[in-house]
DNA sequence: GTCATCTGAAAATGAGCATTGTCAAATTCT
DNA sequence: AGAATTTGACAATGCTCATTTTCAGATGAC
């Protein structure tokens, strides 16, 4: 019946609360993207993050859930700098505008290898719901595209295409070059690598197609 | 302390044995292929498959050497195919080479969905063990493109590039567009998936490279 | 100071399998 | 026919978690 409750340690609920999410989902990255979402226990990661497992039940409602919002986290930063990317090379040629906003999407993956590791290969075929939301994201992305390369057809810098198709490609190619990337050692220089990247979007939309 | 067996039903133990075996490996590629890795248990594939649980141990350690097999034997397949093609276009240029052994090598993923969904998401961090042979097979064929695509170089049909690079980004490239094929219904035809990856794989292996 | 609330740790519960063992019926060999 | 082997169904075991509950101590409100 307790309405909602006091302060305790100098915080509000609410602030105890983020707290412990914060650590979980630190934690969550940390084996998640070293051991992998099968290997990953709920005692595992309340232990390690230093949250009693009744108050993980406090916050989500099961183990999937954890998964879900440190993907969403993921996915939901990446987004915001494919927005802000666009936004700050409106009006500029989308020989530019590509690399820019493939740059800016991967630029959490190129930074730490267990989101890159979370994002291309754990969150596959998961469970049911987790591949809905990965191909969810992912078509929001290839709308993405879609819209801007046929913007720019409109503008004649481009010839027209399969959108989906040139979307998918460029998508999947990325994602298996930088899961790669961030998994061998020794490993070539990130500013090879996203000259490379930028190389590979240029190609993939807007050379002209062949046929 | 039974040597080896006697005949039973008219079949000798070997021949029983791998009966058992291909109902096995045929109610695994329905199962996994259907509801996904996790989702497959092993009384579930016993029942289906209509082999009692004592068998399939006297066949498999484990739940995972099962999952192996089927995954070994769908790799095999496309390899052997890949090797068949290359033969048959011995000294024939790159440019037909190289979309004659793409589309030998997914010839069994476009003719069923759930080989594509095996070999393509499924495999994907189910276990340290796989997701090691996942990356060993990719290995090997980062190779056989390397090796393909300098032999042409030295011949001048194409320029040198970085052909792991480009080898990585044509294996994801196709397995996200094939795998997106095989899901959605309706699609279009099979030639008209072909001739688009065809062109995919010229271009990111033989047209010349930016820079 | 006292009582209600909050906390972390740990024990308790329970489900879902993987794996092993049992056994009666079917088949083969002699 | 009779002994030995093989089979398939199913019970039994045991382990790994996910999820719930308990509880003694810490803290805050008044």
């Amino acid at each position: 019946m307790a309405q909602e409750g006091r302060s305790y340690g100098g915080r509000t609920p609410e602030e105890r609360d983020a707290e412990r999410r914060r650590r979980l989902l630190e934690t969550a990255k940390e084996i998640i993207g070293t051991k992998g979402y099968a290997a990953t226990t709920i005692p595992g990661v309340c232990a390690a993050s230093k949250v009693s497992t009744r108050h993980f039940y406090e916050i989500y409602p099961g183990k999937e859930d954890l998964f879900v919002d440190l993907y969403d986290r993921i996915t939901a930063d990446s987004y915001a700098r494919v927005a802000t990317s666009l936004e700050a090379t409106a009006g500029k040629p989308i020989f530019e505008r590509v690399p820019a906003a493939v740059l800016a999407y991967l630029d959490p993956m190129l930074k730490d290898p267990r989101v890159a590791r979370i994002a291309f290969v754990e969150i596959m075929g998961a469970s049911p719901r987790i591949e809905k939301l990965r191909l969810d994201y992912r078509e929001t992305l290839v709308e993405i595209v879609g819209t801007e390369c046929s913007a720019s057809v409109g503008r004649g810098e481009i010839l027209d295409r399969d959108w989906r198709f040139a979307a998918l490609a460029l998508v999947g190619a990325v994602t298996a070059i930088v899961y790669d990337w961030a998994l061998h050692q020794p490993r070539s220089s990130r500013e090879a690598l996203e000259a490379q990247l930028a190389d590979l979007a240029l190609v993939l939309l807007t050379s002209d197609p062949p046929g």
